[in-house]
DNA sequence: CTAGCTGCAAACCCTTTGCAGGACG
DNA sequence: CGTCCTGCAAAGGGTTTGCAGCTAG
């Protein structure tokens, strides 16, 4: 049976309240301000646990992302500075596309990522 | 002024024969059957230059895909067996994506990815 | 010739893992 | 109290890099 812990619950709490879609490491930077006793270890070991239980989701980019919204929404990554920004725009569809059958097989989940330079940049 | 090598013409003319998006070393073993001499920095070197010059794209996943072919097109990316297959089908809007500006910045390139249980698996 | 490329090996860096001690329920 | 979780440190594994020798043009 899962446990709840001091460490998860900050782990989780701050990625959920953020949206810039922090690394593991930038997530362990934030949360060892509150429990400075922690681990990186702990803080991968919590995002993947969350991730294997859906609560979360990862973006792959050269780096892990994680991103505390798992409604499915799209996400602009600059080339320059690698912020990632949500899209929640290009959300319409999502009902359609989810379960639809390919050619190939049934889709679970899809990710749609738009790469370009941002506005800060 | 760019050169043109043995090795890097038998690392591009393997990924462009192939449709099954092989990671960086899955080139390095099969380049190494015709050039057993290479080595795996070059392969990586060449496979990173080519995608700097936008000659070929790359995937990310656990591991870094390559992908011979620019067009833009989707993928399916099993997650059991973490093959990967194309999808031609859900092509039609990329024109209509390409260069379209969102509240962020302009699209500059743009990747769908479909995650599921293949065929196969 | 000579700038650019290659092979080698070592360095890098993110992520995972083994283990012993700690704490949730 | 028995699991499950944590912290530490070390291992892992894909990718990058420094360097000396090689080669395309």
């Amino acid at each position: 049976m899962e446990r709840k812990t001091h460490q998860k619950k900050e782990v989780l709490d701050f990625l959920k309240s953020v949206c810039n879609h922090p690394s593991a490491d930038m997530v362990y930077l934030a949360v060892k301000k509150r429990i400075p006793s922690i681990s990186r270890a702990t803080v991968y070991r919590i995002l993947k646990n969350a991730v294997a239980r859906k609560e979360i989701q990862e973006i792959s980019a050269d780096v892990y992302r994680y991103d505390g919204n798992v409604l499915c929404h799209a996400h602009f990554i600059c080339e320059k500075c690698h912020r990632i920004y949500d899209l929640k725009d290009f959300c319409q569809d999502c009902s359609i596309l989810r379960n639809k059958k390919t050619k190939v097989g049934k889709i679970r989940k899809y990710t749609i990522n738009f790469y370009g330079i941002c506005e800060k940049c």
